[in-house]
DNA sequence: GCCCACTATCGAAACGATGCGATTCGCATC
DNA sequence: GATGCGAATCGCATCGTTTCGATAGTGGGC
């Protein structure tokens, strides 16, 4: 059911001029009643605020306020993929209370904007025809080059959590690399030699089977995905060795597939270094499967520092500062609808001991 | 067409107007151009977009075609409490991803609505200064009297997921009491006595400690929270004598420390009944703290059948059509936006026997 | 070659509110 | 009672698009 909304005729509203002409003034005097600015006598607002009253005028309708002044008072957040995913994912629902913090405070609203729809494509026309002063890239994704084109003509504001790299974001950065490194090299100290690394898939319709074994290194610069790739290139530098299994998917379940098939080799690794913390719960639960103790058989560790409350124990990971990310990100969009050009910035992370992490046996 | 006045920001936009004079034509047929109704000759659809191409124009305004249309396409969703919140609770955002899907499908954009902000109280000013068409209530919050002769007054549709039973809501009601009961009968049948119970607080700004012991039917009738209300009688109606315990606040914690309290007693209960999941994992959590083992030892049950792939374990509970409601709530806005009168509905509940229940030792 | 029936295009009037500039009002002062 | 002045109110153009009714143009039938 595709609804039009042109056919529909407008429903009969009250509108300031039947106020006005109730109260007996101009339709500009009325709108004096609704503004901040302006001089108008108490008398005469009560009088016209009265009148509203009477007949049910539910104050100055959105829209044409929005024309009037050209602001809408709306910013679009843009999600990769669909809506639903995002909002099974801890990391996106962090920044996202962030971000929903930071817009309250400046009174704008938020509309969820997903990029693909459920039951598949999403069609440019509900972005494009989404009135919007400005925009969020909430996660990453490699699909957003198609609709940069006409937002900039619309000349939006546009702010991009971790992405996208393009001229006219404004970012808020994450030091990924030196974060997995630091994790990497805690590892190494444990003692570790034989790790295994699970990697978000890089498809973008990820499902299926889990891919081939793969030198850490393999192909690297073909990973468009500039988050999976540092990451990667953070681990390779301190462990060439490493052998890394891209998951078939971005659930819970292809991580625990993922990390099966490292565990199930005749040698497995005694460490296996997720690329982020959801892999790094799959990963936990194959162990668990195989009757492999953690950590006293096998280090596991993650990444991101999502708060995972039902998990029951704490990962081994590295912290991004998720909910500041979000409040950054707001902030930034505050500064560019005053019209201010705040820079970019890069937000540090930091390594996180939990349970999961020890030497090998 | 440089029209920056004096306070307006000086968003200098490309209007249809412009595009129609590069092209040669009037705007009207420059606007038959981007609609699908009218007659044009494809030779001068296609010379008016080139030539909206070559000065940028990014195809009509959403705010002037809404003005005329008398339609936004935007549905406001309004949650209770804080955006925040309801990210984090899963009962919340698997409703929120079947209304998604539904939503998406009718091409509407989804605004969020928070009826508190983090840090404070919300003001009506953003609610109803947005432009929406209708209104989901996607939880049931008593707050929402206040915003409601607004809302009627815009003549908005509103549909909404077990409440506010109002007059002019659409909606989407579950059969909380009879699975409740149950989920109460069947633990009697396993030879449960003496059953403790947790209940959500009622109050709104809820954080603190731990309500006193009561009976299960101490002034049931004084908590306006029909969900609340309508479980306790179920729960009341198969154990008269069981004793409840209002948590704190809403969070998991809160769960595991009135429950504690009922597992600190001299006599401690043999099953506890959660009034939702999240209680009844914070009901586990103090288990395991005490070294009572589940189900063993200890019957817990939840309410709710959220998804919870985190736990590891699978609760006795009831499961709503969390999704299945979003859907219908979806599919409720289409129909009244349409024009129709979708009648209010109450969905079935389902008794799911998990591993967290069993006959006491 | 004339008239008719279309159809593509155009002009102008909304949609509902805002804000500038102009006008009127109220009132104190000379 | 006339004058001056600030405050309150008003009229009108405007935001960018859609749409209705009017007009011009095209081609076919006879």
């Amino acid at each position: 059911m595709v609804k039009s909304m042109t056919t529909t005729p407008a429903r009969t509203s009250v509108t300031l001029a039947d106020v006005a002409a109730l109260a007996k003034v101009s339709t500009s005097t009325a709108s004096l009643a609704y503004r901040r600015t302006g001089s108008i006598t108490e008398r005469t607002r009560a009088r016209i605020l009265a009148a509203a009253a009477e007949i049910g005028y539910a104050g100055p309708n959105p829209t044409a306020r929005s024309l009037k002044s050209g602001r809408s008072g709306i910013v679009g957040i843009i999600i990769a993929g669909t809506v639903r995913r995002a909002f099974q994912n801890p990391v996106a629902m962090a920044t996202m209370a962030g971000l929903s913090e930071a817009l309250d405070d400046i009174d704008v609203g938020q509309l969820l904007l997903s990029h693909r729809s459920e039951s598949g494509d999403r069609s440019a026309r509900l972005l494009d025809g989404m009135p919007v002063d400005a925009v969020v890239f909430l996660t990453r994704g490699e699909e957003f080059d198609g609709i940069l084109p006409s937002m900039r003509a619309r000349r939006l504001a546009m702010v991009g959590v971790e992405g996208p790299h393009e001229e006219g974001v404004t970012l808020v950065d994450i030091d990924d690399a030196s974060g997995m490194a630091v994790l990497a090299r805690h590892v190494r100290d444990l003692g570790h030699r034989r790790v295994g690394v699970v990697m978000r898939s890089t498809r973008i319709d990820a499902n299926g089977p889990p891919g081939p074994f793969e030198a850490i290194d393999a192909d690297l610069d073909s990973i468009s995905n500039r988050t999976i790739r540092e990451r990667l290139r953070a681990v390779a530098s301190v462990f060439p060795d490493a052998v890394r299994v891209e998951a078939g998917g971005r659930e819970l379940d292809s991580g625990e597939i993922a990390a099966g098939r490292l565990l199930d080799q005749a040698v497995r690794p005694t460490a296996i270094l997720a690329q982020n913390d959801m892999l790094a719960v799959g990963a936990l639960r194959a162990a668990a499967a195989r009757g492999i103790e953690v950590p006293r058989d096998l280090t596991v560790t993650g990444f991101d520092g999502a708060d995972l409350p039902l998990l029951g124990r704490r990962l081994t990971t590295v912290e991004q500062p998720l909910h500041e990310r979000g409040l950054q990100a707001g902030r930034m969009v505050g500064e560019l609808l005053a019209g201010g050009a705040p820079s970019s910035i890069v937000l540090p992370v930091a390594f996180r001991e939990g349970d999961t992490s020890g030497p090998p046996r």
